[in-house]
DNA sequence: TTGAAAGCGCTACCAG
DNA sequence: CTGGTAGCGCTTTCAA
């Protein structure tokens, strides 16, 4: 492994001529930065991590991370807190801090706010969640264009200067939802898809991918009828339960969103549990319970984990490490979980 | 963060004498250990692992890593392989050597001679796919009493010393079947049973979770028949199709082991392809293949790139950082793979 | 524009 | 038994 020592050897110059070539900090004259990139080249030179992880405490980096609120009805972003924290801990011995802020799904206006606020924090970088709304977005830009790398995190909004998104590829997961539907399900399958909200991207996705497939591949899949539940439980019931009624003939459910607790209840209140095939989506505590009773036969996970940790391994590495991330998309696994692997 | 230098102040020693007695190599009157042990409890002290990482390289480690011929019938193993060359690449930086050898299934002389070889090599730690044989058993718990600690991957012997087991938890792995089966198969389902051995444990862990669970739930499904099949394709084609045209009521197939596309052809020899509902093990590509055709309907993986790569790094951290793996069975994740999410 | 040196936290080695 | 020191590779700061 070759050091920085030894690119200053080898180009008669001081580490510290080398370090400022290796990070374009200026001040270095054109044919000596010249003769070093070469020397660089020739010996394949390739920073080392632990060199430089030792190095970041001095920097006392910041990150912010803004998620929606953990205690919303959907109980799936205390996993992604968990990754959140995990990683946090394992920072803080390298001086570098992470600060949470909660926003609510409907309300661009705080985000923009929460942002700011975090910026007059003095953040390094920033992973978010974000509404995808315009502005947001700008929002996005203009801190991105003033040097501060940006992460997006279980949603995305493309072309805003965030340097990666971390988080499910939804329509391939609407897919594999209905891939599952057909192998579970019947000849005669009619299924009613229980949605959060057209409005949310990745609700509106799941569903067209769910859609695209079935028109494509199997013909044996009828959708009968969509209902909204806002992802609350109670409204989830009352939708459900007026779904199944009105059409008698449906015998599975896609449960697009959260409220699962809510349609479920409302499958056992008609008498229909065992008789109606759920699939949902999420590993929070009352769906898996759900799945042991027997009552979902599979519900569809994506790595929550994930979504809270590698967000903030990436600003790491960027800010700190000064490594680009491989690529653009890091999709999570769409993991099928039933009773027995859950 | 509190540091060595800072424990040293505290308790007025050298920094040097911390460090003795923080990695107990003796030397140290009693008196002064004493009250260095205090401070540390003190101030909650805690080890720096980017200090520690940086140290590594003087230490110039090797690991070893014996795992099965990656030129076998079974392509599970090049998987494995990645793993272990990511991590072998990702320590180079820190010194780290791995040295991989190639056992077969067996042969059991041949990877105690693989050990020894390793050893005489000095190796610091080695990572095994071991055959639960007796001398294997031996020769393990010999070198772990000499201070080499070994991990196993994959396939496991408990008790022989190794201080971690990265790998499928079998039995589980065999109920999942159990569970998927029942769900995509209807209310009369006959199942054949393909299986490599009976004595290799992982293969009669599986069946064992697979049968346990099916006795104990679903009545539904009915175990025709089992045959084994060497994890060889030719034998397998045989053999199934001998199966398959002796019970012609089978109308599912549980693929245990290697083997997969003899099997496949001979259901699809025998016209029966989307007739019988198969099950099969790992993602290597000839069975991706396969499950884009639809022949098989599922399959389940098992983190074979973590096999590779864990075991490395629980050893990393053993003897390069002085952390103990904070658990001994690091099982991996069952995953449930179909055309969609493959 | 460049060099020299200190320091991030830990380990190893030599001298007492 | 103990202290002091020189690294591991990189960044940063102060002089020149």
């Amino acid at each position: 492994m070759v050091t920085i020592k030894e690119i200053a050897r080898l180009s008669g110059v001081s580490r510290g001529t080398v370090d400022r070539v290796l990070n374009n900090r200026g001040s270095v004259k054109p044919e000596t930065a010249e003769k070093v990139m070469q020397v660089i080249k020739d010996v394949n030179y390739s920073p080392s991590r632990a060199g430089k992880t030792l190095a970041i405490k001095k920097k006392q980096l910041k990150f912010g991370f803004i998620l929606f609120s953990s205690t919303s009805s959907n109980p799936f972003f205390l996993d992604v807190v968990r990754g959140i924290q995990a990683r946090a801990d394992f920072m803080k011995e390298y001086g570098v801090t992470v600060e949470t802020r909660y926003a609510t799904l409907d309300n661009p206006q705080l985000q923009v706010q929460l942002i700011d606020e975090l910026i007059n924090q003095g953040i390094n970088g920033l992973a978010i969640t974000p509404i995808n709304h315009p502005i947001v977005a700008e929002k996005l830009k203009e801190i991105a264009k003033n040097g501060i790398p940006v992460v997006t995190s279980n949603s995305d909004i493309p072309n805003c200067g965030r340097i990666a998104y971390v988080g499910s590829d939804y329509y391939k997961s609407g897919e594999t939802a209905a891939g599952l539907m057909n192998l579970i399900c019947g000849q005669d399958t009619k299924v009613g898809i229980i949605t959060g909200s057209h409005w949310i991207l990745c609700h509106s996705e799941r569903i067209a991918g769910f859609t695209d497939n079935i028109n494509k591949n199997y013909p044996n899949i009828q959708i009968i009828d969509t209902a909204i539940n806002n992802d609350d439980d109670a409204e989830s019931f009352i939708v459900t339960r007026k779904m199944l009624t009105e059409h008698p003939e449906i015998n599975a459910l896609y449960l697009v969103a959260a409220g699962i607790q809510g349609a479920c209840r409302a499958v056992d209140d008609l008498g229909l549990r065992g008789k109606i095939k759920i699939i949902s989506y999420d590993t929070t505590e009352p769906t898996c319970k759900l799945v042991r009773e027997n009552v979902i036969i599979a519900t569809i996970a994506q790595q929550a984990f994930t979504q809270g940790a590698k967000p903030l391994d990436i600003l790491l590495d960027y800010v700190g490490l000064n490594i680009k991330p491989e690529k653009e998309y890091f999709y999570t696994k769409i993991e099928i979980k039933i009773k027995e692997n859950l």
